[in-house]
This record gives structure tokens, sequence and C-alpha cells, in this order.
DNA sequence: GGAGTGGTGGGGAAAAGTGGGGAACTACCC
DNA sequence: GGGTAGTTCCCCACTTTTCCCCACCACTCC
């Protein structure tokens, strides 16, 4: 399965709907049944998992041992803000009101691609993030990539 | 069987009763027959666990050596906690009053999904739970996630 | 230029949450 | 033993929210 790639800048309606790009859309799994599982992401930002994949993930919490504080600490918050979302005849999905107002969505959101999940920013709050970062692409790419 | 997820804030009755979640509802398995069993949760919180995840739970318990102490006093705290309940025609439980009082309810009840099992808050009280997390999500994720 | 695909916006039906009332059961007191 | 008060459980009705469907506009590709 070919993974998410690509972004597009498209309009969050007033009942909180975006639509996923149609070239997301097609690399969709069957087996996702047009279902995401909506959650909060890292930096101020929203992930948006196909159906089959976010099985794949909740195998790995499952996993940890829930005795842990830490460990159940992080299941609660990315649980706690977890929905499932299904596309609409028109290829959208609602976001719920709290992670609209914690992504900071007003009125515009940028879809980014990446891989195994979608990213939803705040166009204006993705600026900022890209400000914030210290390293150009270069260093970056070093960093991660070089010891491999 | 898909885990719990998600949270809603719903309000606690006069009679002690709240609504679980339709989305929560429709994620139970049938042989749980509509039945929970709830008892005192880790730091103040209620938790809620589907009668057939629950006969799990206790063949976990069944297993620990009741000869030694610390074994002895968890398997009782958890059970002498315990009660079960089921939900009415409206899709409500209502919850013992040792534990309304336990978890510290007034009115409002948070209700987080936490995949086999559902967590009762008050909402103050969870507030304070988070604000006494040392470490951001960003870095939990990655103490709990990094080293898999 | 027309047809089809892709994105946007709004309205109506159905479901979900909330609150209250009444019947059945129990426990306590007279 | 009977009556009363308290509790629990079940059912009904109201209100709000959510979801689904329909219509419209823009752009692109024949």
């Amino acid at each position: 399965m070919a993974g998410f790639k690509g972004q597009a800048e498209y309009s969050v309606d007033s009942k909180g709907r975006v639509a996923i790009p149609a070239k997301m859309r097609n690399d969709l799994n069957p087996a996702a049944k047009n279902t995401f599982t909506i959650t909060r992401g890292f930096e101020q930002c929203i992930f948006l998992y196909p159906m089959d994949r976010w099985g794949e993930m909740e195998d790995e919490f499952r996993e940890l041992n829930m005795f842990n504080q830490g460990a159940r600490a992080f299941v609660r918050t990315i649980l706690r803000w977890a929905d499932e979302v299904s596309l609409d005849g028109q290829g959208r999905i609602s976001i719920p009101k709290r992670l609209v107002e914690f992504a900071g969505l007003d009125g515009k959101a940028l879809i980014i691609g990446s891989l195994d999940h979608i990213e939803i920013w705040d166009p204006d709050v993705f600026d900022d993030y890209l400000n914030e970062q210290s390293s150009d692409y270069e260093s970056l790419a070093e960093s991660v990539m070089g010891v491999l």
C-alpha cells in the first residue's frame, strides 16, 4: 500500500468538516472502510490514522504494562483525544470540536500526507512551527539519516 | 474487538446515574451483555470493565500467589470496591455511592475510553491530575514508545 | 464546450443525552 | 403484623446534537 504524501490547503466549514484530498483517499486500503481514527498529534497538529493501521497501533498499546504510571498517562492522552470518523458522501470528515480547538483551526486546514497517517495543521500554526526549527533541512537530514 | 477510546463530559444526575457514550456502547462485545464490573481505578478515578474482559482479569488474579502479602492486599482492594452494574434502557449505569465519593464526582463526569476499560473521572480531579504530570506529551511518548 | 471530478455549504431526519414520574421491593418502626 | 418511608429500577417524554443527503460552484480533461 502506497503511503500518504503531498499537501493541500482546504477550508474547515462551520460544522468542523474538512475534505480529505482525493489523492489520499485513493491511497486508502479498502480494509480501512473509509474510516479513520483521529487524535491529537505531536506538536500542535491532528493525526488521522486509517482504521487498518490504527488497529496495529492499538495492539502496540495493549502490549504496554498498564501497571506503569508513565504508560498509563501516555495511553490516556492519546486515547482520550481519539475519535472514530468516517468519510461522508463528499469525501469529508468532521473534526471533533475539542481537536479543532487544540489545533487552533480557524477556517483553513493544511492537510499533509505522512506515510501511514495524515496530519492536519492550522496554516498559521504550521508557519510558526517551521520558523521555530533551529536547524535547516540539510543538517536535520544528516542527523536523522546520517547514522544509517 | 476495537478498544474503547474518546472522551466525553456527561452529567451525573441526583440518582447517581451517568450515560455511557453511544460510541463506547457500540464497541461493547455482545458477550458482555451490557454489564460491567465497576471498581476503584488507579489515580483518583473509577474503572469500568465489560463483563467479558473482567472474567479474564479474574483469571489473572487467581494466578497470583495468595501466600504473598502484597498480592492479597492488592486483590482485596480491587475486589472490595467492585460491583456489578448494567446499562438501563437509556444507556446509563448507576454508580454506587461509595465510588461516587471516592472519585469526588459532583454533578459532572468525564468518561474516557482506554482500550479494555472505561475510566470515569471528576473533571476537576482530572485537571489536577494533568497539572501534576511532570513531562509533556511528546517527551512522555518518546520515553514510553521510543524504545520499541 | 460539455461532461465529469473535486471541493463547499446548508437543511432535515434520526439518534443520543437529560430529567422526571411511578411501580415494586425492602427495611424499619410502630 | 401492618404501615410507612426510603430506595431501586424501569419507563416515558423532551431537548439537543449529530449525521446523512441534496444542491451548488469551480476546475480540469476530453
